[in-house]
DNA sequence: CGTCTATATGTCAACATTGACATAGATATC
DNA sequence: GATATCTATGTCAATGTTGACATATAGACG
């Protein structure tokens, strides 16, 4: 089954939800690991009603649109934990900065060194935003997201990945814009290429 | 432009190469952050070579088949260093594995400690691949690795992006496989949460 | 002699994903 | 009264990507 069908079900094995609100968790929390737009989600919902996975009761509301909202199947659950622990299929990585860094030997070093101060920027806001969540969680679920049976551990497992990675990629930025910028090395004159700057 | 067309125009950029070539490229050492199969990057070398990026000439070979050996056009080399410089367009991050780290509270806990084991392993395999690259790169181009002119650095850079992923990567594996596995948290009581360490 | 692997270049159908188009009720703002 | 935003659900064409199919030469191995 398609990985999009999973990541659905993952979120309906703890609450019931909307495509709307699966719309939005794609976007927000979810969306740091897997997203999804909305003209995926709707398509994907109702391959996963046909095959059982999930079904779903028409809520009228006042005040706004009616709405479907969807839970997960005995079947569904089933499928969803039987997924988890297979090996997952090896997806290709495309980083389209590294990529960008592999062909920066070409450019103005002055260009690249603003680049990659700010593409590092955005990798330290990121950061600082799953920090203030891991705050909260420390604040609000101390103990569930230690108890690896509690959904909150699961979330504060993403959590932990998405620290760990910004702050990872955080660094490199920064490593790439101060090499980028660094004045003619101060201590080796290489061998012509007389005194810097 | 298609990202693809500007990763074969960076590999052109530093020697002239044929399809096949360009394809094994694609898997080892450029594929670590962009890969591509043979079957996109025919068609690729065509259209870069209608928008006058890129040229060819037949290559006889006895022993082997003929071949079309492309390299890049001075209009090529312009749109590539313009290129490398633009803000990279934000693609969403697909984790299959942190994907299903979200939904690791439903599972058997001994199966998904065998899981982010496993996965952890070959992070560390890639790791210490790199890592030997590194070795080999600090032996045999240690002035060329140093600056930001040369395609070395360039290099240089990915693999040390690759080895800051992977490490971190593999920590976070090592860090969830003993999570899953932890006995019965021996010292504090769940409740209590006392004593750090 | 048959089979496998490497070199070498291509096409094509299927699937995944995006961005635009489409509709509609209700509230908020100008 | 007009416009914008949020809720809510959908479709569709275009693009990106994969995996299979297709063909051909040459060397290695049994």
């Amino acid at each position: 089954m398609r990985t999009l069908g999973y990541a659905v079900l993952g979120l309906l094995s703890r609450e019931e939800l909307s495509g709307y609100d699966l719309k939005r968790w794609m976007e927000r929390p979810l969306g740091y690991f897997w997203s999804a737009r909305h003209s995926q989600i709707y398509p994907e919902l109702a391959r996963l009603e046909e095959e059982g996975l999930v079904a779903h009761t028409l809520v009228e509301q006042s005040g706004k649109p009616d709405k479907k909202v969807y839970r997960i199947t005995a079947e569904g659950l089933r499928a969803l934990e039987d997924w988890v622990t297979q090996p997952p299929g090896s997806r290709p990585v495309r980083d389209e900065l590294t990529l960008k860094a592999y062909s920066v030997w070409l450019t103005d070093k002055e260009k690249a060194a603003r680049l990659f101060r700010e593409e590092g920027l955005q990798h330290e806001g990121r950061l600082a935003h799953y920090e203030d969540l891991r705050a909260w969680m420390e604040g609000e679920h101390q103990d569930e997201m230690r108890d690896p049976a509690s959904p909150w551990f699961a979330t504060y497992a993403t959590l932990r990945r998405g620290i760990g990675y910004e702050k990872e990629y955080a660094e490199w930025c920064r490593w790439m814009a101060d090499s980028m910028q660094e004045r003619e090395p101060v201590e080796a004159p290489k061998n012509s290429e007389a005194s810097g700057k």
